[in-house]
DNA sequence: CGAACAATTGAATCCTTTCAAAGGGAGTGG
DNA sequence: CCACTCCCTTTGAAAGGATTCAATTGTTCG
C-alpha cells in the first residue's frame, strides 16, 4: 500500500507513475491516517468526510476531475471516499519545507494548499446560508458551474451525501429539490440529473454575487450603515 | 494607505517595521481589496467577515495573539475587522511562488497558508454541529482552549459576533448561554466573561473527541456498518 | 441623570427534523 | 421473464427547535 520513492525523483514521473483506481464507495484514506500524500482527481468524484462524536457525518467537500484533496499536515482530519469509480494521481507530502531540489514540488504543494483553502471556504460559504433552499441553490449552482451547466447537470452523489454536506437531512434535501422543481427553478430528470431553468432566481436564492463583484467603492456598500460606522481605520 | 516596498527587503525588518494598530471596530481590509498582505495578531482579537447577498453577515473566524489571517490569493474574499483594539504585524504576500531570495519568506507563507486552512476547518467544524447548544459548546471550548481555561474565560466579541459566526441569531445565542448556565455547564460572570463548570458535559455536547483520537484500528470504528461496507478499497 | 446600545427573556410563527409510509429502480433467483 | 427484495428517494403528518416579533433589563458614556 505504501510506496517508497527515491529522494530526487522526477516530479513528472512521480505524478503519473501512480495512477490509482478506486471503486465506487471505497475509502481512499481514513480520518486519523498519517497524511503522507495528497491527491489529484483524474476522473470521477471524491468526497471528504468526518464523523462527529454523536455519529453524524459531515462531508467537507466534493472533488471533481482536476481538483485536489488530502492536503493536510500530520494526520488526516477527514477521510476521503470515492463517490463514483475514481482515478487519482498521488503526490508526495513533503514534510520539510525546503527539500533539496524540491523547488517545483514545493510550488506544487503550495498551489495545492491554496486550492484546499479555496475548497474549505466554499464549504463555509454553503453552510453560511440560512435556509435549506438557499444552501441547495448555492450547491446546485456550484456543481453546475463545475460540470458545465450546458444542458443536464449530473448529480453523482446521493441525497444522503448532499444532506451531510449541507447540514440537512435527506428528507429536507428531497423536499426542497421538489419544491425548486415545482417553482420551475430547476428541472428534475431523475434523482441524479437536473437542469437549470431559472438561473437568475437560483442565484438570487443562493445569494450569488457572481456577475458584479462588490468593492469598497460600490455605492451599495458605501451606504451600509455598518460600513459607515466602521470605515475609520487608524 | 498603501506602502511601497523595495524588492529585496529583509523579511525580519519587513515583519517588525510595520506594527499596525487598529481601534476596536475598525476595518483592517475590505472584502474585494487586492490581497497584498497577510497579518499576524500581536495583541487583541480580529474577526474576518463576509456579507451574503441578502445582507446577512458571516464571520469566518476569530483571531487571537499569534494567529494569522488574510492569507488569500488575488483579492480578499472576506473583510477583516478589529473586535478589540488590536496590534498587528503585516507580511508581504509574494505573488510569484519563487521570488529571488524568497526561500524563507516562502516557507513563512506556506506556514501561514497551513494555519489559514486549519482556521477554515475549525469554522467548518463549528457549523457542522446540528443544534445551537452543540455549536455554542464547541465554540466556548475553543476559545477557552485558546485563552487558557484556567479561570474566567473572557469573551471579547459581542453576541452578534458569536451569532454570525455560528449561524444563529443573537437571541438563540443568548438563550442557549443562559440555558448552559442554568444546567451548570458554564458560569456566566457578565456577558463577556464565563467559567467552565462541567468540561466533560460541554465536550460531550460539542462532540469533542479530544482525549482519545479515533483511528481505523479503533474497534469503535471497525464496528461501524458504514465502514465495514466501504473498507474494500481497490 | 438620560440616552443609546447590548443583552436577556417571553410568546407566536416558521422551518426543519422526526416519525411513518409509499413509490421506484436495480439486481437476484425462481 | 417475472416476482421478489433491497435500497434510495419521495411525500405526508406530527413534533421540536430556531427565528421573528415584542418588550424589558442592564450598561456604558456623555
Amino acid at each position: 500500500m505504501m510506496t517508497l520513492y527515491t529522494r530526487h525523483l522526477d516530479p513528472a514521473r512521480a505524478s503519473t507513475a501512480h495512477a490509482l483506481h478506486h471503486h465506487k464507495g471505497t475509502v481512499i484514506y481514513f480520518e486519523g491516517d498519517p497524511a503522507r500524500h495528497w491527491y489529484e482527481v483524474l476522473g470521477g468524484v471524491v468526497r471528504t468526510c468526518r464523523f462527529h462524536a454523536d455519529g453524524h457525518r459531515q462531508l467537507t467537500g466534493f472533488f471533481y476531475s482536476g481538483d485536489v484533496f488530502g492536503v493536510e499536515d500530520g494526520f488526516y482530519q477527514e477521510a476521503a471516499e470515492a463517490v463514483t469509480a475514481v482515478t487519482l494521481r498521488r503526490h508526495e507530502h513533503e514534510q520539510a519545507p525546503s527539500v533539496d531540489g524540491g523547488d517545483e514540488a514545493m510550488g506544487q504543494s503550495e498551489t495545492a494548499l491554496r486550492r484546499a483553502l479555496a475548497s474549505a471556504q466554499q464549504c463555509i460559504f454553503l453552510l453560511g446560508h440560512r435556509t435549506a433552499a438557499e444552501r441547495l441553490a448555492a450547491f446546485l449552482l456550484t456543481i453546475a458551474r463545475r460540470l458545465g451547466a450546458a444542458e443536464g447537470v449530473p448529480v453523482p452523489m446521493s441525497r444522503a451525501d448532499i444532506a451531510d454536506h449541507l447540514g440537512l437531512t435527506i428528507h429536507t434535501v428531497s423536499r426542497t429539490m421538489s419544491e425548486l422543481a415545482r417553482q420551475k427553478l430547476i428541472g428534475l430528470e431523475g434523482p441524479q440529473l437536473f437542469r437549470i431553468l431559472n438561473a437568475a432566481a437560483l442565484r438570487e436564492l443562493a445569494g450569488d454575487a457572481e456577475p458584479e463583484r462588490l468593492t469598497r467603492d460600490d455605492p451599495e456598500i458605501a451606504m451600509r450603515p455598518y460600513d459607515r460606522l466602521l470605515f475609520n481605520s487608524v
